[in-house]
DNA sequence: GCCCCTTTTGACGCGTTTCTGACGCCCCCG
DNA sequence: CGGGGGCGTCAGAAACGCGTCAAAAGGGGC
């Protein structure tokens, strides 16, 4: 879920804020003021931060570099001022955008996906297993690696294919027809040869005992499971 | 330096733009529309694209979508349309940022700088990596130098581009489409003899074997790998 | 306008991968 | 106890991808 922290010391601002971030499904702190706002990020740890330039008790452009002495977090500022110094001021302080009150909340929603969208790491596989290990040998899904007994094997692409299926649905029993289409295309759904021959080179090259396999399971009539 | 590439439709626009960047020695390309704008990108991989969403050939959201399938570089969208939907509908197809004309150029470049600096590489404690070393060369990506038995090696700019993309997902397999793409643009998806003129000019400038490679692996079918 | 470096393109031989058919085994079922 | 379907194994044939070389085309600098 994505945090997001409100500083701003008008409480309707915030409140039509929080309403409408909380209704996104976006976890939402405030802060009334800045040495809060310096506070609550520090603990909390935003994904985001929406500031107004407006505060009680300090500058700012002060909140902005004190975030940014630690952090480089998406800032989005908020302010009434129109002016182009404000905003360069802001902008170099470390801000990511300045959105001029009044604000057109689809706007300023559409501003801070943007921001939040180009924090994200680069590689999709964020929360995803990359890695997946057996006892007899280890599948690096990433940089498309099996590893065995320290030494690295050698796939074709096809036996790689193959392997990528059944791992990604490790413990699951997958169908013949559907590996057969995942990896030689929608219209191989009947030549299961094709698994035997390319099962059996995967079970040569990975398990212990091929003709005895641990891992790679054959569902008579069915189709095959990978086992950790 | 820093290279912009600014798409715009209307000459004394992009005059304007060209001599204030220019001014402040960045590196300008200019496209006059989508098609000119998506090929420049791949040709010169600006560092920040700077487009105007009134484009003669197609639209503006169209180009952003063609950028995005390929590279996260920062897009500061410029339009005369104020509405909200329009600024949502950029900001989600991938821009980075939204400003309406007419622009002060003073908060425009601020802009810039901000989309410029936090595309930036994390720099100094988060390990980004900028020296690779092997046994037989040694790969300094900040400086664009290549260093063997304590000589620097020339590369031509395809050649080191290639090396770049390999060395930066180093020990990972880099697909033939994802190479192509990077290193010749989007539309290069399956010229694969161009990869395997490239990787041999590399192995005969880098290894020490070049009929025998241990840093660039070729995985036959899949793509290649950089191996320290 | 000319020259040189880089990029693109085409052709060829070779090794590897994929496809294909044949055979025997095992297990389930009749 | 016999039959059959599904599976594993093997080996040869066809297809494909890779490395290599060389020449043409392109582009930038002088």
């Amino acid at each position: 879920m994505t945090r997001v922290l409100v500083v701003d010391d008008e409480p309707q601002i915030v409140r039509a804020l929080v309403i409408n971030l909380k209704a996104r499904t976006y976890e939402v702190d405030a802060a009334p003021d800045g040495a809060t706002a310096l506070e609550l990020a520090a603990a909390r740890h935003p994904d985001v931060v929406v500031l107004d330039l407006g505060l009680p008790d300090m500058d700012g452009v002060e909140v902005i570099k004190g975030l940014r002495g630690w952090t480089r977090v998406p800032i989005l500022v908020l302010s009434a001022r129109h002016t182009s110094d404000e905003k360069v001021e802001a902008l170099d302080a470390g801000a990511d955008d300045y959105v001029t009150k009044p604000f057109g909340m689809d706007e300023l929603l559409a501003r801070l996906r943007a921001a939040v969208r180009r924090a994200e790491p680069v590689g999709g596989g964020d929360g995803e297993v990359v890695v997946v290990e057996t006892d007899g040998f280890t599948v690096d899904l990433a940089a498309k690696k099996v590893n065995r007994d320290g030494r690295d094997v050698r796939l074709t692409p096809t036996e790689w294919h193959l392997l990528e299926v059944l791992v990604r649905n490790g413990g699951r029993l997958v169908g013949q027809k559907q590996l057969l289409q995942e990896v030689w295309g929608p219209s191989y759904g009947t030549e299961t040869n094709y698994l035997r021959v390319y099962m059996a080179q995967l079970r040569r090259k990975l398990e212990a005992d091929p003709s005895h396999p641990r891992h790679f399971i054959t569902e008579p009539g069915m189709g095959y499971r990978f086992e950790r």
